[in-house]
DNA sequence: GATGAAATCCGAGTCAC
DNA sequence: GTGACTCGGATTTCATC
């Protein structure tokens, strides 16, 4: 297999990334339809797509506020100590927490970055002080509540 | 229509609403057997679901890597003024923008918080250069580079 | 080596109950 | 909410380029 950072993908490919990219649930058929290709050769195509990795999974999104998870937080975090030993264990801990939905080791004034879906405002509270500031390694932690999310989780621009 | 910040599902939306969120593809007729309810009435609930706008989409997640976007960018972005048209002008500047996938406005040292997605990082100086330092209102930036991506997109905590 | 047409099989969507 | 029925799509096969 060759280096999996740049593919070369056909037309065809790139509009059945589009399509499912936008429209998951589409059927094989429409897709084909779509992008000008038979039925078959769709449904080969799509195939190559989810087996070679180029597409890791379709998800429903579900309203957050519909399902008691209405406030949004991110959440800048500095470790004590700068070792890899400290970094893997945060990192362990921080993916056991369901309520963390991004985690990035970022350059900069911090050294996580944490995007964080409650209940509340209180929940947060809750939270933070309990699991976030007892994550192993946290030496501080800076607080972000999002007043309004303008743009959510957009399309990949390709 | 009640009050969309809260519903109450009962355990079978609730099941289909976290099948459908981590199988966005799953056939009508494997989605009741896992549920287990007859497939005319799993259908019938899936629909309600899409149709009050409980589920809001179902997008296939695309590789970033894979179509020449391996680089992932956080920016803090803090604005001239603090007026309503200061904040509209700057949402309606940033929504036009497709490398920006996420935008929040924030209460804390930033006025909104932004996520990035580019080829590399000589492409994001240009981005920043040209594009972001020019959106309306912006009196400064500050960038985190994400130099690992722990947890990506997770699944709603419900 | 990939394509499209045809053929089979199974699920989607709708009905009566 | 269930069970059954019909139609259309998913998936495979195969001939073709």
């Amino acid at each position: 297999m060759k280096d999996s950072s740049e593919e070369d993908f056909d037309r065809i490919d790139l509009k059945i990334l589009r399509a499912l990219q936008s429209e998951g649930r589409l059927t094989n058929a429409d897709l084909a339809e779509r992008v000008n290709v038979s039925p078959a050769t769709c449904h080969r195509r799509t195939q190559r797509l989810f087996e070679e990795g180029h597409i890791t999974g379709v998800r429903a999104e579900v309203a957050p506020a519909a399902v008691g998870l209405g406030a949004l937080v991110m959440v800048g975090v500095v470790l004590d100590r700068s070792t890899p030993e400290s970094f893997a264990a945060f990192e362990g801990a921080v993916l056991e927490m369901k309520e963390v939905l991004d985690c990035n080791l970022v350059a900069g004034d911090f050294d996580y970055l944490l995007k964080i879906r409650v209940r509340d405002m209180a929940d947060f509270n809750k939270l933070h002080g309990q699991k976030l500031i007892a994550l192993p390694g946290v030496r501080q932690t800076r607080t972000f509540f999002v007043m309004k999310e303008v743009k959510e989780n957009a399309r990949l621009p390709f």
